[in-house]
DNA sequence: CGATTGGTTGACCGAGATCAATGGACGTGG
DNA sequence: CCACGTCCATTGATCTCGGTCAACCAATCG
């Protein structure tokens, strides 16, 4: 049995196979889609273009149509963190909030859909099924941010990289092989509580040891099972 | 303009201020409290018992009636993280995953009131305040977990204590200027990504630099704004 | 009163941060 | 097309914060 959709990402022993459990985060399915789509507006952004402030009042929630979003918490010494990568059909800005915690900013070039939150919130009250979607996703996202918390905490820089490669591979397409990463090295150590040069260092050695092979913008698995034994995931 | 309730609660100058933004997770307020009331039964449980186990299956929300509960994860390996201290009014396990990925555990002798999540469900579907409060409350937790994450990521031991006590001294009564803590040095490091010496050392530097000093099972705070430059937070 | 549990402190070590240099990919303008 | 500048990835050298191991003490509880 599996113990919760996280888990469940990264036991997916191939690519290619359906998960049991469809990823939290992810757009309405069936029915609730079709109401919600025509409540929204498609909007294109540049790359590091900012949707919204960290500070701003929160009018609008979004899901990403295409390209790889990024929400950013930063400390006035600069210091930064990203709290989540979002990408295709994955939504963000439902949190309740009257004024965003978060900046919300574009990785890449890409296509978001914004919704009014008063249009969320009556669509909410007139459909029980969109509701619990609503409800359902936002509590996805509280049980990804715990288990997050346990790698910030506790898990060692080559642990939290290789669980990030497993994270991705599990949510690309990954027609070809090749795993996209739209973000820069700098990104990728924000999300994980390291230094650039450390996240470096550790795909570096990752694919000296074989496990995988680093291209352009993307890295191919040549070993699952290396890599999520470096992960050192709990499989319940 | 504060930004969030987490924010809000670190910015409050001193203890017995009420805060402008009631702290993410309380039980909710007036008639909604009733209704909830009737559908609950008030347990007691030992200190360290196991409300539920990581892996159990989902059957039941909480509000604790008094004392501390603590939900923790764990790796195989030992390596241990607690996401969430709750205290009195505080509610836990309203998250909607079939299987818990946290355990629950009492910090001490407890009292947790316990519901069954069909009547909860239930009553959010007769009551839109009640479903309201419930989906602002994860909500809550959702905006707390991403600044842990930030603590987790990007602070120093240092800091992260800093941080902690004021959270502490926030949500505590406090008449007598004492800060309860009813977790061991243990349970505050597996809640900061520290060891338990770590967090020990911190803890004595802030006393010798009489920032706080330290009580049987708590604290006093000597110099309130040693402690919240040290905390280095954002206040918007 | 010994046993157990939790808190404190010291000595040392190492994973990851920091500082710095290099090189490649790409875009722009001449 | 080439020269230059910018951004990003990589790698090396060194440092430091926090982890690790260990001793000791105080409080509590049979």
């Amino acid at each position: 049995m599996m113990q919760s959709s996280t888990q469940e990402s990264f036991a997916r022993p191939q690519i290619g196979g359906a998960p049991a459990i469809p990823r939290t985060g992810s757009s309405p399915a069936g029915g609730v889609t079709l109401a919600l789509q025509r409540l929204g507006t498609v909007i294109s952004m540049d790359r590091n273009a900012e949707i919204w402030a960290q500070g701003n009042r929160a009018h609008s929630s979004y899901i990403v149509v295409a390209g790889c979003v990024r929400m950013v918490k930063v400390l006035e010494d600069g210091r930064r963190h990203i709290t989540e990568f979002l990408f295709e059909g994955e939504c963000f800005g439902f949190e309740t909030p009257a004024v965003h915690d978060c900046a919300a900013e574009a990785v890449e070039d890409v296509r978001v859909q914004r919704f009014r939150r008063s249009d969320i919130d009556d669509l909410a009250d007139s459909d029980p099924r969109f509701a619990r979607w609503r409800l359902e996703m936002m509590s996805g996202k509280l049980c990804l941010a715990q288990e997050r918390m346990l790698t910030l905490g506790r898990r060692t820089a080559h642990e939290r990289i290789a669980e990030f490669l497993l994270d991705m591979a599990d949510r690309a397409d990954c027609t070809n092989g090749i795993v996209p990463l739209a973000m820069p090295r700098g990104d990728i150590g924000d999300y994980l509580g390291l230094r650039l040069e450390t996240a470096c260092r550790a795909l570096t050695l990752l694919e000296r040891q074989r496990a995988i092979r680093l291209e352009r913008n993307g890295f191919a698995i040549l070993d699952w099972h290396a890599l999520t034994s470096r992960a050192n995931m709990v499989m319940h």
